[in-house]
DNA sequence: CTCGGTGCAAAGCTTTTGCATCCGC
DNA sequence: GCGGATGCAAAAGCTTTGCACCGAG
């Protein structure tokens, strides 16, 4: 899955020429650790790691640039619940949706077809145009270690 | 729509008791003014409008009977995006999800019980027991009048 | 050389917390 | 009267902003 982050330069560069907007050194150290690292992710751990690995970009910097990748569709924004916004990578990444453990916050993806006729009829019935969605299941896992969580999660204080 | 407020007081109640929790006057005076006015709101604004009242609620109170509000089922917390947590009452008001138009920000509800299915699903394939969920799509209407504040959001500075 | 972008730190906003006081039980 | 709940204000956590400096075009 590595070919998607060059792919993903290419698209951001595109988008950068596109807007009239500068292609700093930082803006593409962001979209790179991005690409190279996995999994969702926030904006302050993500500052964190660029920081360890000595890149001087700010906070500033990030947010700004994680608006930017938003924007582009290379980086989408999640709010699961907390009040912390978590990112992803938006390609090399098919489509999907997420369920949320609600013991041990695991995040677990999946797709189903199905929502796109529910977008469809949505669109339709509401006269939208609709450019894109946040599905998100929250419950409980019933066979893994998280289960042992569900009294864990209540004293952690 | 005014009897689902009196149904709420008692599955309120209820709850109180069951969990062995007092049976305060802010908490009731809280649920009431939820259920007395329509629409999602945040806290802020509720707790806003409970001084204009003159109710001597804090913002503690709010926050905190908000909580107890979401764990007994009577009141839905949702992220539309920003980072403003909105309520809204759950009872008296069928299951349903939300579309928000990303030029007004006006949050339309609608129902689709294919979701269900979807639901259903995941709950089998990834063997979780999904207690709830969260549906958002988002968009641009493409008749009403919002359609003219596509270029007003831009230049909202 | 220009002016958009950056770094830093401070401010802003929503939400949480600590502690003295109050009131439901 | 006891101990949970409240009010107030301060603190915490995420995000945005102001300003001087830097570097892409």
């Amino acid at each position: 899955m590595h070919q998607s982050k060059e792919e993903a330069r290419k698209v951001f560069l595109a988008f950068l020429a596109k807007q009239n907007y500068r292609k700093t050194q930082e803006r593409f150290t962001i979209l790179d650790e991005i690409y190279d690292s996995g999994e969702h992710f926030d904006a302050e751990t993500l500052y964190e790691i660029l920081k360890e690995k000595n890149s001087r970009v700010s906070r500033a910097t990030v947010y700004n640039t994680l608006g930017l990748l938003e924007e582009s569709g290379l980086v989408v924004k999640h709010q699961f619940g907390s009040n912390v916004a978590l990112y992803e990578k938006a390609i090399g990444y098919r489509q999907h949706d997420h369920l949320v453990c609600l013991d041990c916050r695991k995040i677990t993806e999946f797709c189903d077809p199905r929502l796109g006729n529910i977008q469809n009829k949505v669109e339709e019935l509401l006269k939208y145009q609709i450019t894109n969605h946040s599905l998100i299941f929250y419950g409980h896992c019933t066979q893994t270690a998280c289960v042992h969580k569900t009294a864990a999660h209540e004293k952690q204080d």
